[in-house]
DNA sequence: ACTTAGCACTCAACATGCCCAAGTGCTAAC
DNA sequence: GTTAGCACTTGGGCATGTTGAGTGCTAAGT
């Protein structure tokens, strides 16, 4: 039995399956695609695969469908990307066009992802380690209360309240404020902790206990300003494409509640924005997701956007997408 | 028939099959509450509450189930509060502890209330129209590109990009910051598109035009600071509440991610923190919901919280402690 | 005027048995 | 290495029977 013609036939059997969502037999093979040979040839490929555990029957007499592994065989070695739409082409470059906030344009790109896909949609925060800081801002709340806030040249801003231990007098804050403006503004977020100290020394004894608790502040929020979060779209979906198919739901939207869950998942998958990277089934850490896929790749400087959807789902296309949107992402968030 | 009865009867249907998830039947009935009649007589009763379409038949011979109008009459005239429990009450108390930022405050709320009821929860962000603006920051991240910060004295940060049509002079921009320092602060956020044009016209001619742009930034941003951004959490529950039970979810998952929808939807309903409002099934405006309930309340000043869940709910628990939740948000973020 | 026991009736849910179509694996011939 | 043919397996659909919960009604009891 000729290896190529295997291959295309696992090929030809994920296909059939996505887009059916039944289990596909040998003669249904050879009607819908034309490999020149006849269904009981195919049914001794189809053992072979088997064998193989790339694909499985449900039961004796139905068709076969691809196990996870052979998923990660047609991902891996198959699968040619499909190229985008012009219109899906479109609807990236117009939804991504407006200038605007880097939360505003996160926003838009993970809807359109979502319908992109047809999936949910899921996007890191940009890392912004290597940005500068370029203001710093103590606003007083109230007596004891100070508004920290850290802008970076990235257009981030970071804000936490902190509380001082004391009464904090108006001056002495102003005094601190150019002493931080002056000492770290330029200064890249992920040297703060490096900074900060020295410019703690250089106070006045008397401000130090403040100037302390402020750097403190500055320090989480640079830490924060890595932008832990994400932002998704598209939850609807996950209902819509099970609709007569039992992928249970739940576990699956814990997981994305979880943002410990799902950063720890994005940042283990590669994140070459060149090539984007799939996680199949049960090759995902979290048992929750065992019955999903995850689609993603990395952007800007390291960050990761991507799709999460059944394992059953059109993979070429969706790799498609996903590779597309990092790159527009990369582009305008400057990579 | 007695008319007090009938009520008692309509209360345990609901209770009944609040509890069991299945239709209930008046033999069951007499056996689970000590009612002191027969069964024969509930039937009589649930015939006169089927024609005032309190409860309604699935087929002929199963039990009834409340109707929208049943559950209704239930929440206004025969439910009472149940007091929560001293564990929940401990862990509202815990929980909305840290004196931290509005956001940490609203996530952690939006999540026990998600808990506490095991339904989806939602908090608008509070309205700020009230704040007074305390500080003001214009950032050059490009040579066209001007970062406008707006922070208010209770502690809220808005951020806003905008592009001015050429290139800004760094001086420039710190004297409009200036003047805009100068002459906006203290003020609160709802008067700024009274203040501001006065603002813009007190300015030099040849810096007019950039005050303009920063002006309509600022004025965006408090505008958005009225904050028309909701937060939710416990979007698993719908797929756990409803394992045997389908309640089509899909169309509430896209409710969900629509924050217009949302906002209209909690908008619509009444801002009294002593009492909570409640939206039964098709009494929502959203057509997706029909097959849910809203239970919401305001806090501080206007803004809501509440849930979202199945209209075979626990009523009186969840209006118990969507009311305690927002009593002591209310408390917190001062009302 | 209510309440109740009794009874006939309805109907979803479950079970049983049957058949069919799809699909497989195997063997023997090409 | 491929193919036709065939026996075999099995889930799904369907028709049928049974059960039990639940109703509505009537007639009798208070």
């Amino acid at each position: 039995m000729s290896e190529p013609r295997k291959l295309e036939v696992l090929r030809a059997i994920v296909e059939d399956y996505v887009h059916s969502r039944e289990p596909v037999g040998s003669k249904a093979l050879v009607e819908r695609h034309h490999l020149g040979v006849s269904s009981a040839t195919i049914r001794n490929d189809m053992a072979v695969l088997e064998e193989e555990g790339l694909i499985a029957a449900p039961h004796t007499s139905a068709g076969r469908i691809p196990t996870d592994k052979g998923y990660r065989l047609f991902v891996d070695r198959i699968s040619q990307v499909k190229p985008l739409s012009a219109a899906e082409r479109r609807a990236i470059h117009s939804l991504l066009e407006g200038p605007d906030d880097v939360d505003d344009i996160l926003e838009r790109t993970v809807r359109l992802l979502s319908q992109l896909t047809n999936q949910v949609a899921v996007v890191q925060y940009p890392h912004s380690n290597r940005a500068l800081v370029r203001h710093v801002e103590f606003v007083l709340l109230a007596p004891q209360q100070v508004l920290v806030v850290l802008i970076a040249d990235t257009g981030s801003v970071g804000q936490k309240v902190i509380e001082a231990g004391s009464a904090v007098g108006d001056e002495a804050l102003m005094q601190l404020r150019s002493r931080f403006l002056g000492s770290i503004t330029g200064t890249q977020l992920a040297l703060l902790p490096q900074v900060l100290p020295s410019v703690v020394a250089l106070c006045p004894p008397e401000l130090r206990g403040l100037a302390q608790t402020l750097a403190n502040g500055l320090q989480a929020l640079s830490d924060t300003s890595r932008e832990e979060r994400i932002l998704m779209a598209g939850t609807a979906n996950l209902a819509r494409s099970n609709v007569d198919f039992p992928l249970s739901i739940g576990p699956v939207l814990e997981a994305l509640e979880e943002q410990v869950v799902m950063l720890r998942l994005l940042s283990d998958m590669g994140d070459d924005p060149r090539g984007v990277t799939v996680s199949i089934g049960r090759e995902n850490p979290y048992d929750g997701l065992a019955e999903a896929s995850v689609v993603a790749t990395g952007y800007g400087s390291g960050a990761k956007v991507g799709i999460l959807g059944p394992t059953r789902m059109d993979y070429p296309t969706t790799m498609a997408a996903v590779r597309a949107v990092a790159r527009y992402l990369s582009r305008i968030l400057g990579g």
